[in-house]
DNA sequence: TCAATTTCGGATAAAAAGGTCTTTATATCT
DNA sequence: AGATATAAAGACCTTTTTATCCGAAATTGA
């Protein structure tokens, strides 16, 4: 469904966003730690987050990775997903075709409309500071 | 969502279920050539399809691929998808967490379960014979 | 026997994932 | 203000996985 990194993405994401909430700012090393990813590939996809405007970065001491609370609820999954993978899992044929739509269809093409529909509501329905709710409450976790 | 194997897989598949229906069968050469995939590639994943009883193959001179006409409309897209790709689509967590469950889950997990159930009610339901049937008719496409 | 056709083992290529090291920016401490 | 330590940015390299290709062996109808 997603790459690598965009897993990585999203849960480094939620795990900043978590941390903004209190006005936490959270260094590479405490993101690849509580997601479990690898330390120098998370840098690079929060590169990518950080130029996409979904996270904001400072350098020097005390420098790491934050959002402002005040976007948190405004920034949401799909924007995440987007920024990393593309909209290829939104928008691409399911088959791999590259010309597939309403008017010359692959065999799957009508079949996926509402799957394809429900995963884009979901994810751009869920924003950041509800997910990190949930992860406040204990309710969902970002490891194992 | 697929892999390239699994989208050829399926290509294959139904363009082999679409022959069979008149009782044709069709070699590697017609099937990579009707799909538009890669002639040596598309051979390995048939021999996959072959070994699990989706399609049948025979040697030889006028030998390929087929399947028995009674047995079309009792395979579904959904046994291509784990034969090939294995069950991960259905079952794996979103964020790639080795554990994820209702107990212990990812920020993903719960809003995922109608999407899964979709893909999986979507993919079970469509057999192989609806959906050549759709090929026949010209609804529907295996190549731009 | 011969030609057609799949099977099978491995080789190669490309893409994704992951790692190392150097540079740049910047707080903090003399 | 200058030196220093800290932390991200960036360039480059290695490993792993996925995708693709090749050639020889096995099977079988004619």
């Amino acid at each position: 469904m997603f790459s690598k990194s965009c897993e990585y993405g999203i849960k480094a994401t939620l795990f900043i966003a978590q941390k903004s909430q209190w006005d936490e700012r959270v260094s590479l090393k405490e993101i690849s730690s509580a997601i479990d990813s690898p330390v120098a590939f998370t840098a690079k996809i929060l590169q990518i987050l950080s130029k996409a405007g979904i996270v904001d970065s400072t350098k020097g001491p005390n420098g790491g990775f934050d959002i402002d609370k005040s976007r948190l609820s405004k920034i949401n999954l799909k924007q995440i997903v987007v920024a990393i993978d593309g909209n290829s899992v939104f928008e691409g044929c399911a088959l791999g075709l590259s010309v597939c739509n309403e008017n010359e269809p692959c065999p799957l093409h009508g079949k996926f409309v509402s799957i394809r529909n429900q995963l884009n509501e979901t994810l751009t329905s869920s924003n950041l500071l509800n997910v990190a709710m949930d992860l406040n409450l204990g309710l969902t976790v970002l490891k194992h």
